[in-house]
Parts: C-alpha cells; sequence; structure tokens
DNA sequence: TAAGGCATGTGACTGTTATCACTGAGCCGG
DNA sequence: CCGGCTCAGTGATAACAGTCACATGCCTTA
C-alpha cells in the first residue's frame, strides 16, 4: 500500500498519521463491510479492489446505488460515523478489496489540522451526491430498458472491459427487478445488435 | 433579516463579511431560482420561506427531491458554484422566500478562515445527502400509494399545518405521476379515514 | 458419461400505474 | 344567474414490470 501515491494532494505528515493511526483491512470478494443496520465508527477508504453499496429492503429487495474505487471514501460511512448512527446502507466488497478505517475522532482532528483533508471530506460529498442525483433520475424517469443499458455502460466504465462478467439474477438484484425480466430485455438488445449475451457475460458491442 | 440569530453558531465576524457582501434577493411564489443546465456562481441561503428542488425531465415530467427552509442551504448550488458546472436541477420558491446569494470566491475564503463555515458546509452536505437517500428508498420499493402518504407527511411536517393547501395536479407533479391515479389513491385513504378531502385543500386526521 | 446444479429462455397471467375520455361540481366575473 | 374556468371523480383500456411454471442447455464432478 502507497498512501502517498493514492492521494498526492494529502500532505506527507498527514499521510504518515494515517499510517500510523489507521487500520487496515482486506475483505474477500462479496464479504459485507457494513449492513444496514449497524453503528459505524470509522470512515472507510480504498485502497484497492471495489466495493458496492446498495439498499436493502425488509422483503429481501436490493438496490445498488453506487460504486467504490481506489482513492475513494464512503461518504455514508463520514456521516454515520459522525452522528454516531446506524448505517441506512449495506456496503459489500465485488472483487477482494483492500481498505483502510479511519476512527472517527482522527477524522475530526484531521480536520481541523489539514486543509487538504477538509477538501477530501468535502470533494467526496460532492461527487457521492452528484451520482445520487443520477441514480434518481433514472429509477424516477425512466423505464427498466433505459435502467439496464446504464447499468451495464456503469459497470464497463468501472471495470474497462467490454466483456462483463454477470449473470442476470445479479444484475436484476443490482436494478431490484426479477431475473425474467432482465432476461428479456437483454435478449432484445442482443437482436439489435447491442451486445452479445453469454453463459456468465455480457459482451458490449 | 438578522443573519447572526438565524446561524448562531458563526463568527460575528463571518456573519459581519457575509452581511457585507452576499445579496440578498427575494422570490415571488412560483418563481424560479434556478434551472438546468444554468450556470451558479453562487451559493443560495435561505433565510425565510420555502424552496423546492426538483428534477425535470425532457418530456416535461416533473420529481420532488426536496424542500430547503429557513437557515438552509442549496446544496446543489454549492456543488454546482465551485465546479462551475450546469445546475442538474430546478429551484423554484413554494411561497415568498427571502435568499441571500454568496458569490463562490467568498464560499471558498470562508472555508479557510472560519471552522464553523466549514462545518456548516459540510452539515449541509450531509442532511441533503440522507434526505436523497429516503428518496431512493422510496422510488425504489414503494408503491405509489406509500409515497404518497410519505409525501403528505413531509408537506405537512414542513408547514406545520393539518390542512394542506394542495391540487391533485400538483401532488401528481411532484410524485411524476398522473392526477387521476393520485384522485383515486387519496379518495382511497379518505375511505379509510386518514383524510378528509376538500377543493384545493387535504385535511390530515 | 451420467447426474445434478446453475444459468438462461419463454409463455401465461397478474397487479400497478398511466392514459384517454368524459362527467360533474364549485367558483368567479360580467 | 349564466358562461366559462379549474378542480375532482370515474370507467375503460393499455403498457410495463413482476410472478409462476416449466423447458432447455451448459458445466462440473464423481
Amino acid at each position: 500500500m502507497n498512501l502517498q501515491q493514492l492521494f498526492p494532494q494529502f500532505e506527507p505528515e498527514l499521510v504518515s498519521l494515517i499510517e500510523k493511526n489507521a487500520v487496515e483491512k482486506t475483505f474477500q470478494a462479496g464479504e459485507v463491510i457494513m449492513r444496514t443496520g449497524q453503528y459505524i465508527k470509522s470512515t472507510v477508504i480504498v485502497i484497492s479492489g471495489r466495493i458496492k453499496i446498495y439498499r436493502e429492503n425488509d422483503e429481501g429487495g436490493e438496490f445498488l446505488v453506487y460504486y467504490i474505487g481506489p482513492g475513494e471514501a464512503c461518504a455514508v460511512s463520514m456521516i454515520c460515523a459522525i452522528q454516531s448512527r446506524a448505517s441506512e446502507i449495506m456496503a459489500q466488497a465485488v472483487e477482494e478489496t483492500e481498505v483502510i478505517m479511519l476512527p472517527i475522532q482522527l477524522m475530526d482532528e484531521f480536520m481541523t489540522k489539514f486543509k487538504s483533508w477538509t477538501q477530501f471530506v468535502i470533494q467526496t460529498y460532492r461527487s457521492r451526491f452528484d451520482e445520487l442525483l443520477t441514480v434518481i433520475d433514472h429509477i424516477a424517469f425512466r423505464n427498466m430498458d433505459e435502467r439496464l443499458e446504464f447499468y451495464l455502460k456503469r459497470f464497463a466504465g468501472k471495470t474497462g472491459k467490454k466483456l462483463l462478467d454477470l449473470t442476470h439474477q445479479q444484475i436484476a438484484d443490482d436494478l431490484n427487478s426479477s431475473r425474467e425480466v432482465v432476461s428479456r430485455l437483454l435478449k432484445k438488445m442482443e437482436q439489435i445488435g447491442k451486445l452479445k449475451l453469454h453463459r456468465n457475460a455480457i459482451e458490449l458491442l
């Protein structure tokens, strides 16, 4: 782990303070990092890998909100940590993911001492806020076909690959829909030449 | 307008700097304050009255995101102002509303000088972030009847009155639904004794 | 290579919401 | 008090998405 490299804008002193105090932790693919109702006492920052943030409702429905990648922090964990409130979302490692966890007191302390840290916190809120607005836009105005297309593009964008390792069931879960609906829509998209379907994978064209 | 009273946590020096530099403005009920695609150069803070923040799509659909009341700032305007980017939302005065508009440079300057200002900015992001998550929850998991009930309660909560001055059409717009649907659901709620319908108004029981 | 498991395909049906068309009820100005 | 306006109520129908039931097909592993 090279923190300074991941966060070139941080003062060296801040980096060494983080290195000294933060807890490193590695999660396996599929492992749940944070769950609804759990109290959060630390801010989570991703070093490598990827985390997905999603909501879960009482009836077992899921809904993907967004992903967090290297160099990004979990805005929800910041909010919950500071207000010492139960989290209202789930966080799960999508692949093997290395994170550092920063106790809440440190977060406050850094904020008063390091301008770069304050900037980082604000920037984190900002970009997540934007993503939330986009998500709202999609579920409020778009039909399933458009949402599916957006979902696939976003997934492709994060991984940078054209071949997406996804089952229809996974997609359905993320969109809070059902497998059959996703299957049918994907088939339609295949017919109009937008993609090609494989077992356990989807190839964007 | 008494700024210090509305923001007791602000240092007197900060308050006087705001008073000296900010532009005061009053909007009439229904007046649009910010529209999609417009470039924002100032942060908006509400002194009195109420603003609604909503999204609009190409086909004329609307979707209410949340309200902003006295002592609250528009998180979207902060984000857009700082990134000098076009706003992606609409803001409209619900009633006669007095606001102050703070040029972006000042916002940055205050951030470096006044801790209370930084706290205020972060707190603004935080509470709005939370509201966005709640909104996502509702459109992702809830049916129209539950969303309608939530909408009415939120409206009542903001105004503090049991008699809501609302037409079915207004509600339908805010929920991105249609008047007929709202009418039917309201009728059902009236039948089970949750409310009483009047012309141009709804009385919660 | 047979068996079982998981991923996918598909038809039939249901429920919710949107849309259309029309009616009626309250309100306001001339 | 009449005409016109806005707001509200209601039935019929359509579109979209979710559910159920079952078929098919591919892959693993014993």
